[in-house]
DNA sequence: TCGACAAGTCATCATATGATTACTTGCGCG
DNA sequence: CGCGCAAGTAATCATATGATGACTTGTCGA
């Protein structure tokens, strides 16, 4: 956690690491566990300047949330049908993820309250929800509640890995996750 | 939230009316953001009776999660293959808590920290896998990671319906569940 | 070189909240 | 009736934490 590169008076640099290290803490701990001194104190910056950069607690959150990696965003190719099964399998095994409590996922649900960071967690799942479905080949929103589910599976999984530690899912390697999920999704979007 | 009947000096009713209380406000907040005064507040005594009665906030929270409902727990019969997508259904539809934010599962999930309490989550999860594991007839352990995708599916799916309100899940009945849970029980414990 | 401005720090405040101890009051039993 | 005890209250403390405004210092361009 602490800096490896004394980092000599960079606004930038300074402001990503800070932004790395509240999204880790965010994400491991949620929203009123984490502190702005511990986020500072990783950084080996001081608190005030949390304040500078983001303006609040609340700012910071925002900014972390919306530089936080998406299912499937950035410069991954758009998914068919074969390939969604692997991207699940592969986003949520422990290969991906070892780690088992920064999964990205988990900072959209251990925060709440405030409507903006509620409107940035629900467009990033409606997102995922999306592409799921036309991963499958379906058009139309007919099979909207099923996309949905798969979702779900995502979301429950990540959930019960880190939040629980289930055995034998908490261990499991993507080759392992996609036989059953590949089945899942056939049963769903057939 | 604030009492009906003026409950005359009666410590069980009192401390019942604590747990109650408590289980909401964990469920519906995490851990955190309850606070005990509030929950003094909602049953209308005076913050001090929670440590007579539970200790401390933690004692509170134990207290709470060990009376808290479980999934299939209660009076509910053994399952077997086709009560299973029927129970399923059935506990996490918009029927059984049109509240959505106060299912029994998320308080297992928005709380954390102590080992105590990480072991009742864990154990509450584990006898749910174990529990559909045999409801669809494997005995063995070999289908254990199929089972715990079952329960993550059932995790995710209260997780999405409250934490974001997703629609159409949000709003879907027991009917409308039925199928696709069937076909996801199916798919992995055939 | 040096001075201005951004980068960063310090000290301090206000407040929310869990804990705790001493007190009060209603109820049932003899 | 009245007394003793459990049920409940009041007042207060300690502390963690977010917010803030004034201060210091490094860097870079002219």
């Amino acid at each position: 956690m602490a800096e490896t590169t004394p980092r000599r008076r960079d606004a930038a640099a300074t402001r990503q690491a800070l932004l790395e290290a509240a999204a880790r803490r965010f994400t491991r701990l949620g929203y009123e566990r984490t502190t702005l001194r511990d986020i500072a104190g990783d950084v080996g910056v001081n608190l005030a300047l949390i304040k500078r950069y983001f303006g609040s607690k609340e700012g910071l959150l925002k900014a972390a949330m919306s530089a936080s990696p998406r299912f499937g965003g950035d410069g991954e190719r758009p998914w068919d049908r074969t390939a969604l099964a692997d991207a699940l399998a592969r986003h949520l095994s422990s290969d991906a993820w070892p780690e088992f409590d920064e999964h990205p996922v988990l900072m959209l649900l251990r925060v709440s309250g405030d409507a903006q960071v509620d409107g940035l967690r629900r467009q990033a799942l409606l997102d995922f929800g999306r592409k799921v479905l036309t991963a499958a080949g379906h058009e139309g929103d007919d099979r909207l509640l099923e996309a949905e589910l798969v979702v779900a599976l995502g979301v429950g999984i990540a959930v019960v890995r880190s939040a629980v530690g289930l055995q034998p899912l908490r261990d499991a390697t993507a080759e392992q996750l996609h036989g059953p999920l590949a089945a899942v999704v056939d049963a769903l979007l057939p």
